[in-house]
RNA sequence: CGGGGUUUAGCGCAGUUGGUCAGCGCGCUCGCUUUGGGAGCGAGAGGCCACAGGUUCGAAUCCUGUAACCCCGACCA
């Protein structure tokens, strides 16, 4: 893409009021704009990071089996009074809204009872399961206060899978897959060495839920981690009992602010039951599905993401989700040059990198150099006649800042390959 | 939902003892000059001072109400 077709703008300053860093500098970058409190619009480059997300997250849903679906929105007040969650009583962020007939309707805050009523049309023997599906899709939740930037919003991306198995064991052993599976998404997205699992309430059916949590300061949790075992306790649940049960010791564990950016959670029969989702056994006795529901928000991952890895210029995007790979620069606006860089664009692009180009050659270096940091690439090349002269292009790592002159064929098998 | 703060040009802000208080910086437009760390000079455009009432000869400024935003806390199937 070329910078000077894009149509948002970088911006030096954004109102005092926005002091989280992951705002900050996305709204700087023109990644993102703020519609509300908690209610963001992702403009070109912000939607290219939450693709890469979503995309990684999609891999490993489809590799454990998972089938994607798209769910609504719209939900009916019949079916959630069916569970008992209709109630703002019970049920405090539901945004509701009503037909003009006057019928009551709520916008989805998730979607177990959706998805089990589905289910109650296609599952009908033991042979039907298990049956794995997810979404991605966006949720409403009328929280009291938004805070930290895109880390709690009302309106965001969600990834929801639903499993359902005949059984606790059939259950625990998908349990184990997912929870493997999002390991892997959190290393791939670049959140591996912070993330960690984290023991939480698990609600009426299981001791414990699992959460993922980011070691990050701007979490909204605070968790006990002991770093050898790779295991934390969120405080919600931390207690003498609950550490026994784990093995843990309270003088080996941490206190950590942590960002919970994936929940993995059994839910029993609790919805197979209400919503009469049941299925014949090997013997032709009827019996509900176990089910359990699995999210991850890829939205609040890209605000972890840039609260850990940012500098005083800007954001420092891990490759698998940076928006592009190679930010190209020509700081010239001789001729041979820019006609250099074009073929240096196209080059790349024919080879399968992506690459932001900055044409905007009225601007000065400093204030090209300047967006760049900013927006974080992974690798930045210059062609100026400064480099020229030294015989190629500079390449930068953003990570490091380290710079060095070298050949395009050389920047494409040290850094593009 | 409790407490505190804020709202003035596209963005960031100053102005709030009522009367040169419609201002600054950035950005934007035009011209010339500039190109390795957010350029320089010159000339411009741009505001119902959040909204609604009130006090006053006169209100961005005082009073009342409302809304939105931010922070702290509570809450977070």
């Amino acid at each position: 893409m070329r910078l000077s077709q894009l149509f948002t703008k970088s911006s030096k300053d954004i109102s005092k009021d926005e002091v989280s860093k992951n705002a900050e500098l996305l709204m700087k970058g023109g990644y993102i704009f703020k519609e509300m409190a908690g209610v963001y619009s992702y403009l070109p480059l912000g939607l290219r990071v939450l693709q890469k997300i979503v995309s990684i997250i999609r891999e490993e849903m489809n590799a454990i089996g998972g089938q994607e679906i798209q769910m609504t929105t719209l939900q009916s007040k019949k079916l959630w009074e069916s569970t008992g969650r209709w109630s703002d009583d019970v049920v405090d962020v539901w945004f509701k809204s009503a037909l003009k007939n006057g019928s009551d309707l709520g916008l989805a805050f998730t979607h177990e009872e959706a998805i089990t009523r589905i289910m109650t049309q296609h599952i009908h023997s033991h042979k039907d399961l298990p049956v794995y599906a997810y979404q991605f899709q966006t949720k409403f939740r009328n929280e009291t206060r938004a805070k930290s930037g895109i880390m709690r919003c009302r309106e965001f991306l969600m990834k929801d899978l639903y499993s359902f198995s005949k059984d606790k064991k059939s259950h625990d052993e998908f349990y184990e897959k997912i929870w493997a599976a999002y390991q892997r998404i959190f290393e791939r997205v670049g959140l591996g060495e912070y993330t960690y699992v984290t023991f939480s309430s698990g609600g009426s059916f299981s001791k414990f839920s699992h959460e993922f949590q980011t070691i990050c300061d701007a979490g909204e949790d605070t968790i006990y981690l002991d770093r050898r075992k790779k295991i934390a306790i969120n405080k919600e649940v931390y207690n003498e009992e609950v550490l026994n049960s784990l093995g843990l010791k309270a003088e080996d564990l941490e206190e950590l602010r942590g960002a919970e950016v994936g929940n993995i959670f059994s839910l029993g029969e609790r919805f197979s039951s209400a919503l009469k989702l049941h299925y014949s056994d090997e013997n032709g006795e009827s019996k509900a599905a176990f089910m359990g529901s699995y999210g991850i928000g890829p939205g609040r991952v890209m605000g972890v993401i840039v609260e850990l890895f940012s500098d005083e210029a800007g954001i420092i995007w891990p490759e698998s989700v940076a928006p592009f790979k190679v930010h190209l620069l020509c700081l010239s606006k001789e001729k041979s040059l820019i006609e250099k860089a074009e073929n240096i664009y196209l080059e790349l692009q024919n080879i399968g990198v992506e690459v932001l180009f900055d044409d905007r050659f009225d601007l000065n270096a400093g204030h090209r150099l300047r967006d760049s940091d900013l927006l974080g690439m992974p690798y930045r090349m210059i062609l100026s006649d400064q480099s020229l002269k030294k015989g190629g292009i500079e390449l930068t790592v953003r990570k490091n800042g380290k710079s060095e002159i070298i050949s395009l064929k050389e920047v494409i098998e040290r850094y593009l390959s």
